[in-house]
DNA sequence: CTGAAAGCGCTTACAG
DNA sequence: CTGAAAGCGCTTACAG
């Protein structure tokens, strides 16, 4: 800028106005900056600008691993809410390590990016309540934050549980099964919790060999089903508490002679062309990046309470064959 | 910075140096300035830090879409290795938009990323060279620069085509069909020269009819579904151009009452769970990710000559059952 | 309409 | 072992 203003025979503050397009320079004057400005191929240093400016135009997304569908769509959805508000994006796959969490939202922090959204790996998230005193909007995603009261967007996962296995309920089942990911995990829990909801709503009697938590290793998930799918008292019936827990169930399922209804939590894609085709409960992975993003910005713009905001986002339920099965 | 200074009665180098960790600071100064560090909450500034330090130890990633599960799975990859040399990762998604991939590509350029990896959009990347002179580093990934010599990453698609269609050949067809993308995309026309290349290789004749290039929507690939089907010279086997494709050709000959072999460009999730099993040519996502950024990075770090890279890495062909059906 | 000075928060290149 | 000065490439707050 400097080489700019020398050629140009002008000062500093005379090229940076060209350059941001400020009114008040004379045409005459415009036309010898430019000219210096394609002489010399100069562009400005964006990252020098910011740091006068005292922001940095960009927003930094922790999320567990972005090459899972669910977390891709998300980014894609935080992307472009900050695109339209003039800001990039960082984004960092924790891979669930809390020290891995730490470290990004960290490097973040230190780049001074001018918001956050997090979802949590770790259940503790103290280390960051300086850096929010300091300034740094945070809204954390799918699962709230550890012993910190903080903005979070979230699926309501008890509540789309309760719809799918009332679903299955109403199609006759009375003994239905449930396998779900480690209890530790927060949607897991929560999705549990809307099992037992819907039977108890239902008056519906829960065995203990019928609902299960643990790893979605296909191994796990293969014996739980040997259980819940053996004896007198079997299951008709399974809700699957996630994604993973569903393909196996499928595999599974399809191998057997009588048939088992089945709904799973989390749509994926193709769900439509297996045979039978899976009903689903989905969640809105767009959407609940696009109301994070959204929450965040509202926050940069200082439009929002302080008050920590709560935003929950229904689940949807997609009926497509194999939750419709009867009970055999 | 200048306030830790203060508090500790040190100079800023001082400080400087506790910070970064720099040997030759008294234990006892290190324990006075990281107690006026701990008492005011200082944190580095990291923008800053790298201003003056001319790198900023980030690398921006433009790609198609960051939801679609291909480059979701490459950014992972790019991701992993940009972490393990120190740097952050910008990604923004081009839509497919020229004007938007270069937007995307001049912020990252103006915040003066250490390095770019770039899936084209655009067919013209003379906007470029003068960044690429300036010193940014560059790759090309899944499709060559336009009117730009640089360096690139792609699969082998004629190769992997080539293969393909080979192994239908292999199980007795002699009438294949070709559904593929549009002409203009590099990868589409790749696919379809490998698929020509087999039949020619195998002494096989290719009808007019039997193949067609052009939109991957549903719609358009069941028309040319209906016409390569019918007629004494109908196909007995597809080879589907990418993901899209396959998708809906599984399913309009999941409706058919004869048999049809398909073999599928581009692997997808639970491919092995539809009936039949799809056989596909799978790309590797994360090599492609991988091969790409470790590039940059040998770049940067000034390791590779000055003549651009070519790197072409082999498609797979993993056979699941619908490639192996015999003509009907 | 234009520009010189100070400053954003750090590091570099010195000197002591 | 320690620090003052200059500078990274811009903008802010002025003054003229």
């Amino acid at each position: 800028m400097k080489d700019v203003a020398a050629r140009a025979g002008v000062g500093l503050k005379t090229v940076s106005r060209v350059v941001n397009e400020e009114a008040g320079v004379t045409p005459d004057t415009v036309a010898r900056v430019q000219a210096a400005i394609d002489a010399l191929g100069f562009r400005r240093n964006d990252s020098a600008r910011l740091l006068r400016t005292r922001r940095t135009a960009s927003v930094g997304l922790v999320l567990e691993d972005l090459a899972d569908p669910f977390y891709a769509s998300l980014s894609r959805a935080v992307e472009d809410v900050a695109r339209a508000h003039g800001a990039l994006l960082f984004t960092g796959s924790s891979a669930e390590d809390p020290r891995r969490e730490k470290e990004l939202v960290l490097a973040f922090c230190a780049r001074r990016v001018d918001g956050l959204v997090v979802v949590p790996a770790s259940d503790d998230h103290r280390y960051l309540s300086s850096e929010i005193e300091a300034g740094v909007a945070t809204v954390f995603v799918d699962r709230p934050a550890g012993a910190l009261d903080a903005d979070v967007v979230l699926t309501d996962n008890a509540g789309g549980t309760r719809e799918g296995v009332a679903h299955l309920i109403a199609h006759g089942h009375r003994r239905i099964g449930f396998i779900g990911d480690q209890q530790g995990i927060h949607t897991a829990a929560e999705r549990l919790r809307g099992y037992h909801e819907a039977m108890e709503d239902a008056g519906l009697p829960v065995r203990p060999e019928w609902w299960t938590m643990g790893p979605t290793a296909p191994e796990r998930v293969r014996a739980a089903l040997d259980v819940m799918l053996s004896g007198p008292e079997r299951v008709t019936a399974l809700f699957a508490g996630n994604n993973r827990v569903t393909v196996t169930a499928v595999r599974v399922l399809s191998g057997l002679s009588r048939p088992v209804a089945l709904v799973g939590f989390d749509d994926f894609e193709l769900a439509d062309l297996l045979n039978p085709p899976v009903t689903v409960v989905a969640q809105d992975a767009p959407g609940i990046g696009r109301s994070a993003a959204q929450l965040l910005f509202r926050r940069l713009d200082g439009i929002v309470s302080d008050e920590p905001t709560r935003i929950e986002l229904p689940a949807r339920l997609i009926p497509r064959g194999s939750g419709e099965i009867p009970p055999s």
